[in-house]
DNA sequence: GCCGCTTGCATAGCAAGCTATATTGATTGT
DNA sequence: ACAATCAATATAGCTTGCTATGCAAGCGGC
């Protein structure tokens, strides 16, 4: 059996992931936002004051990723990290006003990408897609040794 | 409308490929390969001999990138370039004897990937699968201008 | 009370992706 | 024939991802 790229899935979806990261780019990019920010803005958006860990669980992100974005976001003025009172090893992230401000803007555009991503999908084909999708996630997190 | 993270296809997509590129690292590893060297190493089984600019279209991949990628795969023993007799510009590329020898074992790492993945999944879930995808890399395709 | 384990974060170092720009060789129009 | 343009590759510099490792703070048992 002859292994061909374009109908390897492993090929097809690093492809689209790199396609999505570039639509996603192009159009935060006015607001000086990084589409690696993108899903940490997300969980802070949805409730602020967590840690680096949860936001490692939460994104399902490796921990040093994570700490190389939050450093970034710092120095773009997104975030804050303010030192646990409780805990002296956590800092608990904090978002800036300007964070806030782009929740609208921002999630408004990743919206137009996933519009433009799934475009002539019915409902049926989204809902079959994003179970496929799902299949391959499980299969593949089992398959790391979860 | 919330922007719910676990069910928006960018990160749904982005998750799952870097999975699979786990996957697929964990595997290849011991020959020594590395994900970014796979599809660039399916080109050049089936033909030798390619240019970088080739390579790009058909591993779709910007040319930068490719020629870091060509770069490591120099360095680690797996192609060489030839200088083009007929064109100073270019070179074409050719791979080692151990790059050569190391076809079947790397395939068979990929397919065990992608049946990973995949496992569960009818043929006709599998098809659809494919042609869904296929779907969303036409509409990013078009919207970031081809 | 302190010794050892666990937990949280940081750092180092690498791969793979991107854009923007430079360089050098080929081609083409006059 | 030579200037201008085009094409192929290289380089710089960045982000995002990873593993491996270090270090310091908290915690549990004795």
């Amino acid at each position: 059996m002859v292994l061909r790229r374009t109908d390897s899935f492993g090929y097809m979806v690093n492809h689209l992931a790199r396609l999505f990261a570039r639509a996603l780019e192009r159009r935060i990019q006015p607001y000086g936002l990084s589409p690696g920010q993108f899903p940490v803005l997300l969980a802070l958006w949805e409730r602020e004051g967590l840690t680096q860990a949860e936001l490692c669980r939460i994104v399902q992100i490796e921990q040093p990723t994570m700490a190389n974005t939050l450093n970034r976001m710092e120095r773009d003025g997104l975030i804050r990290r303010e030192p646990d009172p409780n805990d002296g090893r956590r800092s608990l992230i904090h978002l800036t006003a300007r964070a806030r401000d782009l929740e609208e803007p921002a999630t408004a555009a990743a919206r137009t990408v996933n519009q433009t991503a799934i475009k002539g999908l019915s409902e049926e084909e989204q809902a079959e897609l994003r179970r496929l999708i799902g299949v391959m996630i499980v299969n593949l997190e089992r398959d790391s040794g979860l």
